[in-house]
DNA sequence: GATGAATGAGAATTCATTCAT
DNA sequence: GATGAATGAATTCTCATTCAT
């Protein structure tokens, strides 16, 4: 089935989502999402079949658009720590400049309503961020252990480093600096 | 008095909580709580007002005894590595060999139904845990960042070597190892 | 507007709410209200907010009812035993022909559940009753008390002759002016 | 089954009946009533089998005591009217200085749950009480009417009086004559 | 006899989803 | 296609009553 109708509908529904999944957790009403959307309760089936739907097409959305804006002006030929700086940079600002969708992120994350094909279409829209590490890790100390584990340790501190610059948005840049710094150190030299 | 509360059927209502959250969040239901524990539906509320106060006391409760687990056999004169290590490696520990109240951990830290005096008895619960970090705090790279944040990096890392080690048991000592490392080279020297 | 909320089920729960309300007291079940209107238990809660709202709604409707029953064919300047028996004469037979609401009525009057804003809007509803009595009152010899005294005794003996006629319908009218009697020799000269 | 134990704890149970009644009406748990008896819940269905009983034994008991308070210093060949005063005022004392007592039989009356036996045996308390308005009845423009008649439109203007004597303390004796006035003049010649 | 923990049948809501309009 | 009323299963919590201590 083709996606029906308006996608600005669509997008508003979306845009619900991650105000009240960030706030309430994957539990938020589909009622309250619908109304936030200013739609009615029932429009929004048809957009999504269930609610296990959308909440998988928010994961999946978010994570790709946090994908495409890490790589946003993306130098692949730039020097390992440029590109590494990159991509921590451009994360950090998504997250400190989207608050909710983090949230949602953080909600989504560790619900069991993600499935496992989801996660996978995650990894897939991040793709090229993957990519962009792997010179890295083939060089660095840990390359005995999946590249896979060095990005989750990115990801990681964007995270730990995120949740304080949500609490503390004055010293935003400190931490971003900080943040970076324990990871460079950490899976460098 | 008729008969005690039971403490092991407090015990056994927090263990089958534990489960449940794991499994399936916050959203558990407290009848299969109840279930789980072998107990009536209704006796669950002599044990917890409401559901709500069994999310708080289980997360104080796990918390408390990650803290308490961590703690043993540390040796306060030990050299600044030796201790850091002492609290990785029981930590990577008990989250390795108790995968559930890692998981249940992980959707409490999540809630908003934790509330934020919740959130401080863990902190003191952890206190020591804390302590124990300052030293290599004030004398690291990062002293210009709160202790927080180097405490909150480490937990990070240490919550991604877990998900690794659940996903492939068998190489639990290479990623103990290497998580250590990162964090070790990312706020040494 | 997909549909409407149909006046005829509101109608329906709350004829429903004054049959078991009128046995059961306010503690009647509203899945047993919703089964009674013939609508899902669920559905009961579309039109009243929750079970306070629906009895304090019931009290309003009735109170309303009651007060637009007596006054149809008042004559305002009649004269003042006219005007007294018209009112008395109405009320009765309203209590005797809807005894289920008469029952109903004197659960909700007793009940903690029905707000004061309620009781107010009931003396609204009731107002141009009220002020029959006016007139009456200030040539009276109980001109001393507040009217809202004599408009009690009055409702009191009221209740009390429906009592009577309900157990002993076959002597309605007997109680009826014997009722009417007791009230007018009371407050009268 | 003879009464066991404790009379001074039976008395308890009742008095925190009343006052949980009086402002919870009969939903009033029974836990609560034990808690305000300072006994245990248990405790209290030794006592009284069921809650039920608890609610038919406390009508009985009230509508007891009030009988014998009412004829205290009763002087049965006193004149009609005075016999009349007699119990109309100790009735309003009564009524007035055990607030809570009233409002607890409010609620009683109306309940569903006191059975028929119980409201006879209320009856036969006050047998003397309505003995003293037979001879005012027989000679009264009532007397085709039950005495039953007259003796529940007297307790509804005791009743009413009391409202208004709760409400407005201060203007106890005035509501006090007037209430008594509206009945001698109502029911008199 | 007193206690209060244990029980499980309700009770009032809530909510994802369907379907008449 | 959009709407929101309708549904009823599921959820949290309460409460009279029993019974082990």
């Amino acid at each position: 089935m083709a996606r029906p109708l308006s996608e600005a509908k669509r997008q508003a529904i979306l845009a619900s989502a991650v105000r009240l999944v960030a706030s309430m957790g994957v539990g938020a009403p589909t009622a309250k999402i619908a109304y936030g959307a200013e739609i009615a309760e029932g429009t929004l089936f048809k957009y999504f079949a269930n609610k296990d739907e959308l909440l998988n097409q928010l994961y999946v959305t978010i994570k790709a658009e946090l994908g495409a804006t890490i790589l946003e002006g993306f130098a692949p030929h730039a020097g390992i720590r440029e590109r590494g700086w990159h991509i921590w940079s451009r994360w950090i600002d998504w997250g400190a400049d989207y608050p909710l969708k983090r949230q949602a992120m953080r909600q989504l994350r560790v619900s069991e309503r993600i499935t496992q094909a989801s996660k996978e279409a995650g990894h897939t829209a991040f793709h090229d961020v993957s990519a962009a590490f792997q010179q890295a890790h083939a060089e660095g100390p840990l390359r005995d252990q999946p590249l896979a584990f060095m990005n989750a340790s990115f990801e990681a501190l964007v995270e730990t480093t995120l949740e304080f610059i949500a609490r503390d948005p004055q010293r935003r840049d400190d931490y971003k600096q900080a943040g970076f710094q324990i990871f460079w150190n950490g899976v460098g030299s």
